[in-house]
RNA sequence: GGGGUCUUAGCUCAGCUGGGAGAGCACCUGCCUUACAAGCAGGGGGUCACAGGUUCGAGCCCUGUAGGCCCCACCA
């Protein structure tokens, strides 16, 4: 017979488990028309990435659904996958590269291909590989990365789709362009934060006159590139100006000066320069006002030759030398303190130029259509539900999307012009000919597509779309999304309208949004912080299943979570109690092993604690259903330590230890309730409870024939474990011991010491509990003997008391008891119950509310003055009898 | 400017559709009781931010106030 190690050492065991569920090709999932299938699209993780908390915490959500889902017969697929990350892998190569003194330009586009498909090979295995540690039961035989044959293949189906059905243009317009990474991105890479900054504020002379209008701008070394001056229409200020020309200074050339009702009075001068190359607002001003469209800067950001003199400097050193010359042509009124909201590249941190590029847009404002229904309807929900607010936050002012990227690692936009004419054709493959010259050479589009484009596809091109696969049928839509809040815009979002468009049908029916885990602080864990706790090295130190419960449970979906050691170290420890419990158990198996014993021989004391954890299967089912995983845990947590270690596993004690004849009953209710446990735990802490099990299991074969925890079916409720009175009977002796400790504790009784304890009632229903529970109520209660009795005869006056509703424990202490502690000890029950009456009473006498409050409230209500009456009667009469 | 969210025990957080305030850690007291000291038993500690309102009844619903965090938009 297997046996468990004296204490529980998850390195031992986690790997070895592991590679078993591997071996035995567990996470793996077929077609199956005979099962229901339960599909989770995993975000596929950057190829450049290392496991973070982030990833841990949201793996370990998706694993806990996908187990239970297993369990319950579900066909259930965990699709993997990673992403190629196009401009974070691409500026990590590119790094590499410089280190070796060599340049993207020198490889050229093909050879930096090679060089980066290489990187991928070497190092984008490691985060899955860092996930497998985490004990992700995904189905790795599938695994896919965005930039393999089937999903780019999806790519290039949805673009040609697309740009047939006009969705998809190529135009100029402002983009956000980031210098550092010399490429064009979307609206959501762009984060804006408060800057300090300074307003200057600058004459701009009139053109035959004497005079000059004063501007204000944040930005002087865009005035390079101004081609007007506009002012408010109704503005008296400036009325006189309006038609005028004024000359831009430094670079000597007359500008209009304009009336636009976009002007705000209040701001700055009132009157504001124009740079329509440079600012998405002033764009669109200079399309309504036909204004030439001047661009000055470099793609690097530096001046070009637009800007005269200052061209090769770069933004800010002309910044610096145009301000300079300002001030000596004494054209530079002031300058004055002034904070503004600066856009900058999330990826790289570098403040974004807007520029006037030709660049892929997708056309936003059909498409997003069904994505917003499908919220707001319900279709899709969004746990928790004030996501959806947030998803409208983008959706409604959603703005056509910028697709386009002036990289190389990524796909590249099936564009094709001719080199005769230049006619482009969009097309999956390269053309033959040209359709309107008939020449027979081309060029690709030299551009790439957003890293997003791709992962937009995700939750079916993963599953063999545009290819007429089985298993998109089969497997689409899926079930579940788990992912960050932060890239609801990002991604979410993207692959909702993406499934409607594409596929007819919602990607997923349920979004569930994990937060930030932060330090223990409240701060980021970033990497310039150094902050940021390795998963790996918790998961080393404490295990996986440490891990992953710490990570869902202490908070609510869509909120941020600290991490702390400490909440890591205890979920460790109750792994550690569950495995001592199994010890425990395991130690009084017979080795012939164990077989279901007849309901007719089974004590209160199983049948309460069958019940409570048949209960307990039913709320772990429901909470999970709904995606409460936390509550779950808490509940997994409150039953396996306090009701079944702590109080079951003591109760039982004695008849196993007695060969009682309940200890065949007792055996298999041990063993029931443990592997009902261990299950019901499983998807959390899949090690421990595989360990477990499998050591077990031989030892009950019969009720239990799978060889795997994961494979085995998942507890479901039964109303024949259900026993209501059993769970009521329990509770009292419970009451009572409880009791008894107290008493004792107050009492300074040593722990060693016994006594003699009556269970003193009237009632025969109350002694028939305690004559069922004697054996183990004996051993808890600490007593030396233990009388059941209808009355006091032959207990010391003296005696200290318990008082229950229906009866009383006394125990007589004789030389030990301190009388005026305990009449001190029943004066503060008898405040309390006091208390507690004047509340039930209160309550009951409210005519308002015996006529407005639900009956089954008003019943419990009674009850409760009931009991309190009887136990007040008690406390009232023993304390005339110690005050005598 | 618009919106969200948080404020509950010393710390970090739960609290599901409104019906007697919970956990982990920390703290105090006593225990090496033959599964577990990574443990057992007992205990202290909360005007649930503040002010109104709805309700028989509010930590939970509504309004407002204060403070923290976040998102979006605008910013010459």
């Amino acid at each position: 017979m297997k046996e468990l190690a004296k204490t529980y050492n998850p390195k031992e065991i986690e790997q070895r488990i592991y590679d078993n569920w591997i071996a035995k090709k567990y996470f793996h999932a077929e077609v199956d028309h005979s099962k229901k299938p339960f599909t989770i699209i995993m975000p596929p993780p950057n190829i450049t990435g290392q496991l973070h908390m982030g990833h841990a915490l949201n793996n370990t959500l998706q694993d806990i659904v996908i187990r239970q889902k297993r369990m319950q017969g579900y066909n259930a697929l965990w699709q993997p996958g990673c992403d190629h990350a196009s401009i974070a892998t691409e500026v990590k190569i590119i790094e590499e590269l410089r280190k070796q003194g060599i340049h993207k330009e020198d490889l050229g586009r093909e050879g930096f291909l090679k060089k980066a498909w290489e990187w991928k090979e070497e190092y984008g295995g490691r985060i899955v590989n860092q996930l497998k540690k985490l004990g992700s039961s995904a189905d790795w035989d599938r695994e896919r990365f965005t930039m393999d044959e089937g999903v780019s293949q999806a790519v290039l189906e949805v673009f040609v789709k697309l740009y047939e059905k006009g969705l998809i243009y190529k135009g100029t317009k402002i983009i956000n362009w980031c210098p550092k990474c010399q490429t064009s991105v979307s609206d959501a890479e762009v984060e804006h934060k408060d800057t300090p900054g300074k307003f200057w504020h600058i004459k701009y002379p009139i053109v035959g006159e004497d005079d000059f209008i004063e501007i204000a701008t944040t930005r002087p070394e865009t005035m390079l590139g101004d081609t007007a001056v506009i002012v408010h229409p109704d503005d008296p200020r400036y009325q006189k100006y309006i038609g005028k020309k004024c000359i831009l200074p430094l670079m000597n050339k007359e500008i209009p000066i304009l009336a636009d009702e976009y002007i705000d009075l209040e701001v700055g001068t009132g009157a504001m320069k124009v740079t329509p190359a440079h600012d998405p607002n002033d764009f669109e001003l200079g399309k309504r006002h036909g204004l030439e469209e001047i661009c000055v800067f470099n793609d690097d950001g530096s001046i070009n030759e637009n800007g005269g003199k200052y061209c090769g400097l770069g933004t800010y050193e002309a910044r610096e030398a145009v301000v300079k010359d300002l001030e000596e042509l004494g054209l530079l009124v002031k300058t004055v303190d002034h904070e503004h909201s600066v856009g900058y590249h999330d990826r790289c941190g570098t403040i974004i130029e807007p520029m006037i590029k030709q660049q892929w847009f997708v056309k936003m404002d059909e498409l997003i259509q069904p994505a917003i229904k499908a919220v707001d309807e319900g279709e899709i929900q969004l746990i928790p539900a004030r996501m959806s607010k947030l998803y409208h936050n983008w959706t409604d002012n959603i703005r056509d999307w910028c697709i386009s990227r002036q990289l190389w690692w990524g796909h590249r936009i099936p564009a094709y012009y001719c080199e005769e004419c230049g006619e482009m054709v969009v097309s999956k493959t390269q053309p033959d000919k040209c359709p309107k010259c008939g020449c027979t050479h081309f060029h690709q589009d030299e551009d790439c597509l957003d890293t997003w484009f791709s992962s937009a596809l995700w939750p079916f091109s993963t599953l063999g779309w545009p290819e007429d696969s089985e298993d998109v049928k089969y497997f689409y839509p899926t079930d579940l999304l788990v992912t960050g809040y932060d890239i609801i815009f990002f991604w979410v979002i993207r692959m909702i309208f993406s499934g409607y468009e594409h596929m007819g049908e919602k990607p997923f029916k349920a979004v569930l949004f994990t937060g930030l885990v932060r330090d223990d602080q409240g701060r980021k864990m970033s990497k310039s912080l150094g902050n940021g706790i390795d998963p790996l090295e918790v998961i080393d130190r404490y295990g996986a299943d440490a891990l992953r419960f710490t990570l869902a449970t202490g908070n609510s979906p869509g909120n941020d979570m600290r991490f702390y050691y400490e909440r890591v170290e205890a979920n460790r420890n109750f792994a550690n109690k569950i495995w001592n419990a199994s010890r425990f158990i395991m130690m009084n198996m017979p080795e012939e092993g164990i077989k279901k014993v007849d309901k007719a021989l089974l004590t209160d004391a199983d049948k309460w604690i069958l019940s409570k954890v048949n209960t307990l299967a039913k709320d772990v089912t429901e909470n999970l259903d709904k995606y409460e995983i936390g509550i779950a845990a808490d509940k997994l947590y409150e039953f396996i330590w306090e009701e079944f270690c702590d109080w079951y596993i003591e109760m039982v004690k004695p008849r196993l230890y007695a060969d009682d004849s309940t200890k065949a009953a007792a055996l298999w209710t041990l063993m029931t309730v443990l592997m009902h446990s261990l299950k019901l735990l499983h998807p959390y802490m899949p090690f421990v409870t595989e360990e477990i099990y499998t050591t077990l299991q031989p030892l009950a074969s019969e009720e239990y024939p799978e060889e795997s925890i994961m494979i085995s079916p998942w507890p479901v409720y039964s109303e024949e474990l259900n026993f209501a009175d059993a769970e009521e009977k329990i509770e009292v002796i419970k009451e009572a011991v409880r009791g008894i400790r107290n008493v004792r504790t107050g009492m300074n009784v040593p722990p060693s010491k016994k006594a003699v304890v009556y269970v003193v009632s009237e009632s025969s229903h109350f002694r028939s509990i305690f004559e069922e529970g004697k054996i183990f109520f004996a051993t808890l209660a600490k007593a030396s003997e233990c009388y059941i009795q209808s009355d006091r005869e032959g207990i010391h006056e003296d005696a200290v008391s318990v008082q229950l509703a229906d009866g009383a424990i006394y125990i007589p202490l004789e030389e030990l008891v301190d009388i005026s502690k305990e009449i001190e000890r029943l004066e503060g029950e008898k405040k309390r119950l006091t208390g507690e009456l004047a509340r039930v009473n209160g309550m009951l006498s409210n005519e308002k509310f015996i006529s407005k409050a639900p009956e089954a409230k008003i019943a419990e209500e009674r009850e409760k003055k009931e009991k309190y009456t009887k136990m007040m009667e008690q406390v009232e009469s023993q304390l005339a009898k110690l005050k005598k």
